[in-house]
DNA sequence: TCAAATATGTTATATTATAACAAACGTTAT
DNA sequence: ATAACGTTTGTTATAATATAACATATTTGA
């Protein structure tokens, strides 16, 4: 069994520009930036995207089709992930409150349904913007 | 000021076979469904889209890039939404629980940002997947 | 050291979504 | 009525996002 505890190249190389970034970054945009050190093909950058989400190290923010590094130390699997986005700037955080995680973690499904994983986005305008 | 009471010719159609779809339904798969009524580009497809999401009268499965309709009769404007999504099988149950709602809408970011809006998916397996 | 699993490189293609422009339609005010 | 306005439609082209498929290389561990 695989534990991959370490990182292979490309995924070194993908997570460090996620994680060096001011906001969420687009795999193409990843791409575009990573081409001087040798990675050409797309398939490159969502395989090493795949990995690192499932490592927890990274998430994707669904509504922006975009990669965030993950801040909090909680959510190691991304089985209970929230986030806040500015729908002026783009800004994307992480939140982790324990209360909100515990309590969406224990929500069940009338129906039966037993949750193994939710997302949550929050939408605002982020104080910064508000000033403008 | 249109305040569009009425649907359009193409937002009907559209409309109309999201409602009648047992689960969600991509673009693209709309597109192929209606070309028998004349709409042949993915371009009237995205317009009718984007103004039924405004109307509240569909939502976005954001994780699935497709589209359901609304079942409730509480998010109007989608400000408020939350959907359970079986990884197994791909069915999306909207729900609609007042008190998640209300404390989900209650809820405040600690940076002092004021949110106007939220989605949350719920992942697991349904009932009848688990039975297979 | 050999087999299995994981990661890489590469080309091609599929899927999802928007840009841009012209024409038709539906209101409403004059 | 008709001009003016906003909205909807039709259409062609293209951009942006993501996966398929296959060959090779590297790491891991029995
Ligand atoms: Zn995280
Ligand atoms: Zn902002
Ligand atoms: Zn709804
Ligand atoms: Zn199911």
């Amino acid at each position: 069994m695989a534990r991959a505890q370490t990182l292979s190249r490309n995924q070194q190389i993908v997570l460090d520009i996620i994680q060096k970034a001011k906001g969420p970054l687009k795999a193409y945009s990843i791409l575009f930036n990573v081409q001087k050190k040798g990675i050409k093909a797309p398939q490159q950058i969502y395989r090493a995207l795949d990995k690192l989400i499932g490592m927890g190290k990274i998430h994707k923010i669904e509504s922006k089709n975009a990669f965030v590094a993950c801040r909090s130390s909680d959510c190691e699997i991304s089985k209970a992930t929230a986030f806040s986005i500015c729908e002026s700037c783009e800004m994307v955080d992480e939140i982790s409150d324990t209360k909100l995680s515990k309590y969406l973690s224990g929500f069940n499904h009338k129906k039966g349904m037993k949750f193994k994983r939710f997302n949550l986005e929050f939408f605002g305008i982020c104080k910064k913007c508000k000033k403008d």
